[in-house]
DNA sequence: AAATATTTTAAACATTCGTTTGAATTCTTT
DNA sequence: AAAGAATTCAAACGAATGTTTAAAATATTT
């Protein structure tokens, strides 16, 4: 067994007491304190273990971008296969490696969820640049494929809409619970796997038009 | 002429500062004298005219949501006449009042789309009380009038469908640079308009299904 | 013009922020 | 067990935060 890298519990520790607060409340408002506090850590340990406050948010998000990228890379070298691909197939390939992550998470599905649709949602701060060389190269990868299978549309048109599908991505994992806020309770109380088969499908009819 | 409220010009230098600061930043990283600084007014002229920074933020959002939603309302309650509405007739008049706000809004272009893609997107603070109410308000309007013109689907179901439209449109507005980002300067560059349209387009589609 | 109300101002409030220090502690290796 | 490296710790750093104060300045009304 190779000991890549020596796990030291305050290190993990510090990245998933970061990880839960922010997905509660957004990056940029999680101070550094409440996230050592959480932890039990002392709070230089955020210096000695990432370099700085950034270092840290840097650091979570892409220990949860990277697998989630790295799926999509290998479902759509999956699908480039002899035949045909479908749009319906690209969508897919490209939301649900998001959804299976969950199992893998110690975080809660709510909290991993919202958390990632901070991920893509929020641009309060600048996505490290590992985590944004991982988006271009899921797109260097997708568009191509999108234009593939649907022939008649311009690399623009692909690009608009596959950031659409980011959009509803986004805004449906960090806001889930507003539906339930704004219709009084009634509506929003369903499982993820439901909501994701919700997504994929709009996201498909958008994409075909 | 009535004088309903006397304007104070330091009480709208505020505020325009502030919105302007809001869509570049977001609401969470914007301090109180980055604003007053901008405004060329007194740190202390935000407690005196709005109460408190919360007051401020609540005062910028609410002045910008208000005129939109109530032209998303009277637009919806032109469509009540006697002819069955089609989705794309609901789906325009929902979207198409965000963006004629744009011309009377004191903000360039840019800045009212992110700003305004901030208000739909970004939920670190609460939207104001005020603001949500308007929002219950235009979705008891719409839901039912979506409802009729597709026959066959639950209220969760557009429920569901509105929130994604609302996704896609703040993830757009806010994020409308990205693209050029990570195409590396070929996509991105095309009127409001056109955008609008792609938008449009998009969330019909995903809508009908 | 005097009196009153409104608005602006500089200065300070207590807190919190991210970061840094250098010594104490723990772990690993010799 | 001794030596060395890695980690943790309490304490303090200066800077920045939102808010408050009470006096000064301006506008409005009498």
């Amino acid at each position: 067994m190779v000991k890549s890298e020596s796990v030291n519990g305050t290190r993990i520790a510090l990245m998933e007491a970061a990880a839960a607060l922010f997905a509660e409340k957004g990056f940029e408002v999680v101070s550094v304190r409440e996230i050592t506090t959480l932890a039990r850590a002392n709070v230089a340990s955020v210096k000695y273990h990432f370099g700085s406050r950034v270092g840290l948010i840097d650091a979570v998000v892409a220990r949860m971008a990277k697998p989630v990228n790295d799926e999509r890379l290998r479902r759509i070298k999956e699908l480039e296969g002899p035949g045909a691909v479908t749009v319906t197939e690209l969508i897919t390939a490209f939301f649900e490696p998001l959804f299976s992550e969950i199992q893998n998470s110690p975080l809660s599905e709510k909290l991993f969820t919202k958390l990632m649709g901070r991920v893509v949602g929020d641009r309060s701060y600048e996505l490290p640049e590992e985590v944004m060389g991982q988006f271009r190269e899921v797109a260097s990868c997708y568009v191509p494929a999108f234009m593939e299978a649907c022939p008649g549309l311009s690399a623009d048109d692909v690009f608009w809409r596959i950031h659409f599908c980011f959009g509803v991505l986004a805004n449906t994992l960090t806001h889930r619970d507003i539906l339930k806020k704004i219709s009084d309770g009634k509506i929003g109380d369903e499982k993820l796997s439901v909501t994701l088969k919700r997504i994929i499908d709009f996201c498909d009819a958008g994409f075909r038009q």
